[in-house]
DNA sequence: CGTATTTGACCGGCGC
DNA sequence: GCGCCGGTCAAATACG
C-alpha cells in the first residue's frame, strides 16, 4: 500500500473549544490577557503536563508506542502528491530518538565534496571529538513543529547564532542549523522549510535551556510559548520521557506575523471568522497531517511505529 | 574591531 | 566495506 498506516496518526483539536487562543498575537505583548489567551496562558494555565498532554490529544498510554519500537519505516512521498491545504498551521512534535530525522529515503545523487582531501595533508582540519570513546552522544530531547510563516529563523525568545546550513535530499530548501549563543547553553535548533508546502517552516528544538529568556526579547514569541515548550527536556521530565510529541495548532501562522510589524491584534471579525472555520478545519487538520505524514515522520521517526 | 553569518570540508552513523 | 547523508567545525567573509 502506498500509504502508511496513519490510522495512527496523532490528530487532535485541543483547540477547538478554546479558539480564543487563535485570537493570539505576538506581534506585541498581549495587551489585554483577559480577552484572549496567548499561547503561554493557555498552556501554563494547564500547569501540569498531564493537562498539556490531553490539551494535545495524548495519553500516557500513548507514550508505550513511542518508546518501545524501532524506526525501520521506510515512507516519504514523493513532492508534489497532495497539496497541504494554506490553512494548515502548525504541528508541533518532541523525541528524544536521536533517530535521524530524515535519514530514510531512497538516495539521490548529490555533491558532497567528500574526500577531496588537499593537498597540504592538512590533518588538522578535523572535527574535535569531545566525547569519550564509547560514550555515546546522548540523546537529546527534540521538539519540533511546523509553522506557516515567510520567515525562516522564527523569533522565540532566545538568542540564537547559525553554524551550519545543509541541503537536505528531499527538499529544494535547505536547513539551517542554530546554536543558543548563551554560554553553557547546549540547546540547538534546525529551521527547514517544508518542501510541500513552502509556506511552512518546520522549527525543531534539541537540548533545554539551562537559563531564562534574555530579557531584551521578552515580550515577542517568547510570551506565547511556555517555558516548558521551550524546554524539551522539561517536558521529557513531566512525563513525556522519550516520547514524541506531536500538535497541530491552526492559524499559528498569526503569531508569527510579528516580523513585518503586520499583526496589529486580532480583529474580531477575523476572529469569528476563525471561530467558524474551526469546524470545516477538522477536514483540514486531517489533510495536512495526512499530506505531511511523511514529513513528520522525519521529524519523528517514530510516529508510525506505534503501528502494529 | 568585534560579532555574526556563510560555506566548504570533515566525521560518524547507517543502509546496502 | 563502501557510499550516502545529516550534523558539525572553523576559516573566510560580511556586517554594524
Amino acid at each position: 500500500m502506498a500509504d502508511q498506516p496513519r490510522d495512527h496518526v496523532y490528530y487532535h483539536d485541543p483547540f477547538h473549544d478554546q479558539q480564543r487562543f487563535f485570537t493570539t498575537n505576538s506581534s506585541s505583548v498581549a495587551p489585554d490577557p483577559s480577552s484572549y489567551m496567548s499561547f503561554t496562558d493557555c498552556l501554563q494555565g494547564s500547569t501540569d503536563y498531564g493537562s498539556l498532554a490531553s490539551a494535545f490529544g495524548l495519553s500516557p498510554s500513548f507514550q508505550e508506542p513511542f518508546s518501545s519500537t524501532k524506526k525501520d519505516q521506510k515512507p516519504k512521498m514523493e513532492s508534489g502528491e497532495a497539496p497541504v491545504t494554506p490553512n494548515s498551521s502548525v504541528v508541533l512534535s518532541s523525541s528524544t530518538e536521536a533517530g535521524d530525522d530524515e535519514a530514510n529515503n531512497s538516495k539521490k545523487s548529490d555533491k558532497q565534496t567528500k574526500g577531496t582531501g588537499e593537498d597540504g595533508g592538512e590533518s588538522s582540519k578535523k572535527v574535535s571529538k569531545p566525547k569519550k570513546k564509547g560514550e555515546k552522544k546522548e540523546k537529546e530531547p527534540r521538539f519540533a513543529f511546523m509553522t506557516k510563516s515567510e520567515i525562516d529563523h522564527l523569533e522565540d525568545g532566545y538568542r540564537w547564532r547559525k553554524y551550519g546550513q545543509k541541503a537536505v535530499k528531499n527538499s529544494p530548501y535547505p536547513r539551517s542549523y542554530y546554536r543558543c549563543t548563551t554560554q553553557k547553553c547546549t540547546v540547538k535548533k534546525r529551521v527547514e522549510r517544508s518542501f510541500q508546502d513552502p509556506s511552512t517552516v518546520i522549527t525543531t528544538y534539541e537540548g533545554t535551556h539551562n537559563h531564562h529568556l534574555p530579557s531584551t526579547l521578552r515580550g515577542s514569541v517568547a510570551g506565547l510559548f511556555p517555558h516548558s515548550m521551550l524546554n524539551p527536556g522539561h517536558m521529557a521530565g513531566m512525563g513525556f520521557p522519550n516520547q514524541d510529541f506531536l500538535v497541530q495548532m491552526p492559524q499559528m501562522n498569526h503569531i508569527y506575523n510579528y516580523g513585518g510589524g503586520t499583526s496589529n491584534g486580532p480583529n474580531p471579525s477575523m476572529y469569528q471568522h476563525q471561530q467558524q472555520q474551526q469546524s470545516n478545519n477538522l477536514n483540514q487538520y486531517q489533510q495536512l497531517q495526512l499530506s505531511d505524514y511523511g514529513l513528520l515522520q522525519d521529524i519523528v521517526p517514530s510516529i508510525n511505529k506505534n503501528h502494529e
